[in-house]
DNA sequence: TATGAATGAGACTTCATTCAT
DNA sequence: AATGAATGAAGTCTCATTCAT
């Protein structure tokens, strides 16, 4: 029946739905994955998903949600390291961190879930864009403008500039890493870093 | 059972039998498509579908990988545009035939399926390949050696830069059209290909 | 736990539950109602109908014990026209009053349901009683005794007359109406109401 | 998928799960039977039960079908009993024939039901008659024509009043047998068929 | 007392697969 | 070889009832 706040419904046994659902949909996917299967993971009845999220569909999108949500506030928490002034060096070493990050096992698989699932559910495509870190986007954009203002590099469009070069290494570390199934080695995702990094570099060098 | 070949099994329900669970893969995904329906669809028996494929994951792993093959030798079906000699417009023609091709129908979803199945069939790791088309990727390198020979451009690795044009401008047009949910307007397809041909072009101005 | 009379048990939220309670099985049925929606319809949590009623069936039988007693008072809301003198046309005009009664939605589906349910809850058959309405029946044997007094027709039992002419009316009306299903027109009504008083009057002619 | 006809479906299997189906939502009503039960009751499998007759609905609204076919052709397979002359006599005969009918448990049983289900089947309505059985009411209009040409009776309408006879026989032994519910003594089946015999008699003497 | 969260059983329906024709 | 009827397991969701607040 979904009631509205202030009902009595424990959110702890909600959270537990939620990691339990998310453990298991990121798994299987969303077909793949039974009501019962997640009760009995999250500890609770049947009755009791039911309660809190309606139907199947209701739960998914709830916890895929979240987990955009949270995948979106995770990547910064990492210390956004210091600018050296070398331009070539930031972008690679924010980059290095946006691939950790994207090819991690959850989010890679959260990306492939909603990939997966985009067409059976239209409410995933609204909340649907390709860098779920507009911070770390507009980290980049940032080192960017610097760069420009120190005369080092010419970019007169930083915000495009930074979501080429992000996209760009995301899916090559996505592509290189079976779509974050197969894990990267440390010298692959520098690689990876470096040569999209030294593109942007280049295209706007002075 | 699934006889040898030289078997009275009928070549022609097997292609019945293929396009229809293309289809409905494609349209559905994996899980939510019974054998019921590809053999409705098809036109037999059920049991014509196991004595050909066994069971339901082989005859889904046939299916992608003929589809992966056809997709594959597809792309060059628009005659080559001859080259002008301006790289960057050169360059902006092949994207635009690509993304047509990327972001059509049939091709996003079986990128979507692939992408969706990834972890749950392990054989399709080993046929999984970002670029769907190598002729292209060889075509676009080739433009590139061309202007390097003529010294309109300086690239080193001719290779690289055109995978790094084909990725970004397939997965912005990915992005774009919500993974090919969405249809692009030509205007779209020409802008995105003209943003990843200027940074192409840029990066390896003389 | 249902306590004794005197308990702190709110009569207005009894009563709402019981309003609540009729109008689902009213319209759906007994199996088919839920406690849960009792309920949420009677504005109340579902243990306050627990230890108000105990179980399902208990409620069940109070409701429909209420109902039958709440009809059965009903029928005499019009009140009772006057006898013109002319047995067929008094006859005909209560007729038409006990069919309006008979047919209305409420009273109809109160039929249908004790009809339904008869054999799965035995009480329900101690309550049972074709002529919901004692006093409309001995309206009906009064108007027929003054008659036979009046020396314009000949009852020697009028008890037996009344009830084989509201039996026969009823039973046609509830035919003619999908038992109560279908609205009648007034002259479906007043035929039904003719025909029927006109075979009690013939077979009593003098 | 329900195919058509020349399809390889037992027939045996078919009639085992009307007959299974027929019982049950006799003894239960509709809401109260499951799936499981029947397809136990009938010996097959569930899905058995579902590839004849696609969901619940369809089957009840079959497995009802078939009973009032059924129902309607029975009764007069007791061999109508010869005229004798007096229609009191015949009209009684014909009417504790007809009452043995309409309050045997199985067809008592199926009215209960078909009223019960009324609202929530449409379909049942359009198959709706009170008397199941025309050929029943064919045979009493047939009597009462006889009467009326021997000069023994004055039926101008011998239909409406064999419809008023039957309809009140039947009622009066629904109300009396509880529905159904309560056998009747041959005594009291007697007595309703000469109380009703003798008020359309009466009503149509000469 | 009254609330509604929680439960375990069970509802209808569909699935991948096998069997008999 | 090919058909589709049949199966048993499992899917989503709802139920009457109880428990903790």
């Amino acid at each position: 029946m979904e009631r509205e706040a202030g009902s009595r419904r424990s959110p702890a046994k909600r959270a537990a739905i939620v990691r339990a659902a998310l453990e298991l949909f990121l798994d299987e996917g969303y077909a793949r994955v039974s009501m019962d299967a997640i009760a009995a993971r999250a500890g609770v009845g049947k009755q009791t998903v039911y309660s809190h999220f309606g139907n199947k569909e209701r739960l998914f999108l709830a916890v895929v949600g979240e987990a955009r949500t949270a995948a979106s506030a995770t990547p910064a928490d990492a210390s956004p390291p210091g600018r050296t002034g070398d331009p070539r060096a930031d972008l690679q070493a924010v980059g290095e961190r946006l691939l950790r990050v994207v090819l991690s096992p959850a989010v890679a698989a959260l990306h492939r879930l909603t990939v997966a699932e985009l067409t059976h559910h239209p409410e995933l495509q609204e909340s649907w864009r390709e860098t779920s870190s507009d911070a770390l986007l507009a980290e980049v954009a940032d080192h960017l403008t610097a760069a420009d203002r120190a005369g080092t590099l010419r970019v007169p469009d930083p915000l495009l500039a930074a979501r080429q070069f992000v996209l760009l290494m995301a899916t090559e570390g996505r592509v290189r890493s079976l779509h974050g199934t197969r894990p990267l080695s440390d010298a692959e995702r520098r690689g990876i870093a470096r040569e999209s990094a030294d593109l942007i570099v280049r295209a706007h060098r002075t």
